[in-house]
DNA sequence: TTTAGGG
DNA sequence: CCCTAAA
């Protein structure tokens, strides 16, 4: 097989734009108000997850490795990427100057919603070297302490491997299609029963708020609300003046990054304090390195980009608080409690992005924990699909090529500099760490608002659309096939048990929209193709239930 | 909670 | 994807 070259990107970090200090859905649901005088600590940890979704919505996370303060700091350096102050406006322009704000944040970043699968399984094809299923996937690792990689294998999927539709029943060498919960996922070839846990090591990186500016003001609500009830006002926010924005992170490696708090309006007596405003100028996001083909385009590009970023960012983590550089554990401090809200212009808050881990058990280093960041395959495009069997012998430091990505100003992602020649890849790894930071478009990085689960109707928002990839509709359509098209509960369960954010809703509306899909023509089809066997197939595991069912209600027994 | 369908 | 009536 001849092995396909692959170009590798690599990214230091992005810049999330700035934040607004509320958010709305894009139905118009949503704000995020708090006030001083009766907010807790969490508040933060809300204002600043509507920005990102980073909000711990649940903390059962099951992780072999619990994160610990230890960890954070060992990652705190490679996290932190000093952002120029510009004075606040050069990273959210687009966002917000035409008050499409709205939109953004809910377009974007594939957030999780707290639904949070916590079981971290890698693909041990992947892991293996084994000529698999799990090949093509997306395999997100520690490469060392102070990144994460991202490898996708996509040039190497290999055509699933389609079983008859006789040979269904049997069930028993069904695939499972074990998920991340933010939507990426991989297969899992069943016979594989390798306990390894390769992946295993610290934490994820923490990631760092930076550039976080918090003011008060005495301003009232009435006006505030007006302003977040309408997307269009959302602009005055951009407007606001910001203190201190400058946290001259000096040492990126013990300073925590700090946001800057002002509140020199404050009231600090009484019940009268003022509303704490806050602001997040940007996130970073720690270094990313993506594998992709040479075939691939730039809009597979894109995609990936986006899902190793949403691999980060959207899930897997919460938000800490630090204060002078402590970290405030006590969630039900108010922030008068905790002196945020004073007037002290140098209380440095920080805010910081951790694991989401179970913050109670202290971490277990020698547990082999298996890091939970499996990232999953990435989309299957149609070159994707090509024949790249070779696995095993895989060096990536040298079957890729490094690709410098410049800033680009606009929107897109502009290769500037080619491929390397391969033989100057000796050293990736340094190579790696010369990839410029692209600041790319804002909007492109917008967060999704998370959902709250139930009661404040205000984080309603609609959940983020995540086309199904040709291996989910390949899991589906084989589960399906074996267990008909009225068990959506135990398709969930046998095909996507890993996938938290597919629901058996989820597959039944998929499967309905592969019926119809596979009735119409290719030329009114949308979006990624899915194979036309699997359309076939589809078509036949629709008529042979359908006739089941039939026959079950004629003759129930 | 799940199914089943319309929106 | 959402929303929900029904089961």
């Amino acid at each position: 097989m001849v092995l396909q070259k692959r170009l590798n990107y690599g990214f230091n970090g992005f810049q999330v734009p700035t934040i607004p200090t509320a958010s709305r859905s894009a139905r118009g649901r949503g704000t995020i108000r708090k006030r001083c005088d009766n907010s807790e600590i969490q508040a933060f940890e809300i204002l600043a997850s509507v920005a990102g979704n980073f909000l711990q919505e649940n903390d059962s996370s099951i992780l072999d490795n619990a994160a610990s303060e230890k960890d954070h700091h060992d990652f705190t350096d490679l996290n932190i990427k000093h952002t120029k102050d510009d004075g606040g406006g050069s990273f959210n322009g687009g966002l917000f100057e035409n008050g499409t704000c709205i939109e953004t944040v809910s377009t974007c970043l594939t957030g999780s919603r707290g639904e949070h699968d916590n079981q971290r399984v890698m693909g041990e094809s992947s892991l293996h070297g084994n000529n698999l299923e799990g090949q093509g996937q997306n395999v997100l690792e520690r490469e060392d302490e102070r990144m994460i990689h991202i490898k996708g294998n996509s040039g190497g999927l290999i055509e699933p491997r389609h079983r008859s539709f006789d040979s269904l029943p049997d069930g028993s060498t069904g695939r499972k299609l074990v998920t991340r919960d933010d939507g990426e996922n991989f297969v899992r070839c069943t016979q594989l029963s390798s306990k390894n846990k390769k992946i295993s090591g610290p934490p994820p990186d923490m990631l760092k708020l930076k550039d976080i500016s918090l003011f008060t003001s005495e301003e009232n609500n009435s006006r505030h609300s007006s302003v977040l009830d309408d997307p269009q006002r959302m602009y005055p926010f951009k407007k606001r003046k910001f203190f201190n924005q400058t946290s001259s992170s000096a040492s990126d490696r013990g300073s925590h990054c700090q946001g800057i708090f002002d509140s020199s309006d404050t009231k600090v007596n009484g019940a009268n304090h003022g509303a704490v405003k806050l602001s997040i100028k940007s996130f970073k996001v720690p270094e990313l390195f993506i594998d992709i083909p040479e075939t691939a385009t730039i809009g597979s590009l894109k995609r990936t980009v986006l899902e190793a970023v949403t691999a980060v960012l959207g899930d897997e983590l919460h938000v800490g608080i630090l204060l002078q550089g402590k970290k405030i554990r006590d969630d039900n401090k108010t922030l008068f409690q905790t002196g945020i809200s004073q007037d002290d212009k140098r209380h440095r808050l920080g805010f910081m992005l951790e694991p989401r881990h179970n913050q109670i058990s202290p971490p277990s280093y020698n547990k082999d924990p298996c890091f939970l960041t499996t990232y999953p395959r990435q989309k299957l495009s149609r070159q994707s699909t090509s024949l790249m069997l070779q696995q095993g012998t895989y060096n990536v430091s040298q079957e890729h090529s490094l690709i410098k990505i410049e800033s680009c100003a606009e929107s897109d992602l502009n290769v500037v500099s080619s491929l390397t020649d391969t033989s100057a890849n000796n050293n990736s790894s340094k190579c790696r760490t010369l990839v410029a930071v692209p600041a790319i478009n804002m909007g492109a990085l917008a967060m999704v608002p998370f959902r709250r689960k139930s009661g404040n109707h205000d984080f309603s928002q609609r959940r983020i659309r995540r086309p199904f990839s040709v291996l989910e509709v390949e899991a589906l359509v084989q589960a399906v096939e074996k267990l008909g098209t009225g068990r959506w509960r135990d398709v969930k369960q046998c095909a996507f048990d890993n996938a938290k954010h597919r629901t058996y809703v989820d597959l039944k509306d998929k499967w309905k929209t592969l019926v119809h899909t596979a009735r119409i023509s290719p030329q009114q089809r949308r979006g990624e193709p899915v194979p036309q066997e699997l359309l076939d197939r589809v078509l036949t595991a629709h008529a042979y239930w359908s006739q089941q069912q039939c026959k079950h209600q004629l003759k129930p027994m």
